[in-house]
DNA sequence: CAGTTATATAACTAGAAAGTTATATAACAA
DNA sequence: TTGTTATATAACTTTCTAGTTATATAACTG
């Protein structure tokens, strides 16, 4: 439990990377928690938009808040980045396994190829 | 060289990665080459619609195609993989980074304690 | 050549996304 | 209470996305 809702979690994920604003946004938070106002001083962007990234962030289980008087901190949520180079490996095993297969195969046609080689020039 | 475009492709890879017909696409491709025909058999989609994604993933560099007889057959391009899994490792050791340090001013902070604590009893 | 198979492209639609401004809410300060 | 700061929400616009069907192209077959 649950193949659909892990596939949707990796359609929030994945989405919620593909944006340069939300990328900046995590790399900040990765040295540190920050608030909202904080995230939005770089950015030449309104505070509403980079509320909304955040919505998406949280969403995706990447960034959760907390509460500091008015402030609401923002901190990375590093496990949802863990899941979705875990589904990046996965498929990248597959891929060189794939290779390790044909790896095996063409030595064992080598290997028939050089006792083939050896049949036809009697010993040595 | 170059910032802006390196960033793009991460917008390129993991908007491509973020829906689960394109993932799918790639996981098959993962085991082998595959023609556009047999991409769109096990999907309750159009082919044009597959051909859509193909050009989204060949976009983003995840797929490469070839020519055999009217067969254009895709492969997967694991470099591509390599460069988004690369963006989130660096997120996630400057993360890792920070609480290395952190660790290093609580054992300061301990340390400090525990001379000052053997100050307070004299010795022993 | 005519017909078939494999894939790509065009034109369109419906819905989602990313931004805007204006306004509402929540927590605090005097 | 009144005002201020920090953030969220609403309403709207523009652009992008994922699918559709119909049609075009390209490569092969007889």
């Amino acid at each position: 439990m649950n193949e659909m809702l892990r596939a949707e979690h990796l359609d929030q994920t994945f989405a919620a990377l593909a944006d340069p604003t939300r990328r900046a946004i995590l790399a900040r938070l990765a040295k540190g928690e920050a608030s909202v106002g904080e995230l939005t001083a770089p950015f030449a962007m309104s505070q509403p938009a980079i509320s909304k990234h955040l919505k998406v962030l949280e969403a995706a289980g990447l960034v959760s808040r907390g509460r500091d008087r008015q402030r609401r901190p923002c901190r990375l949520e590093p496990e949802a980045l863990t899941r979705a180079t875990a589904w990046i490996e996965e498929c990248r095993n597959l891929w060189e396994r794939r290779f390790a297969r044909l790896d095996g195969i063409l030595d064992e046609l080598q290997q028939q190829a050089e006792v083939a080689e050896e049949g036809r020039n009697g010993q040595e």
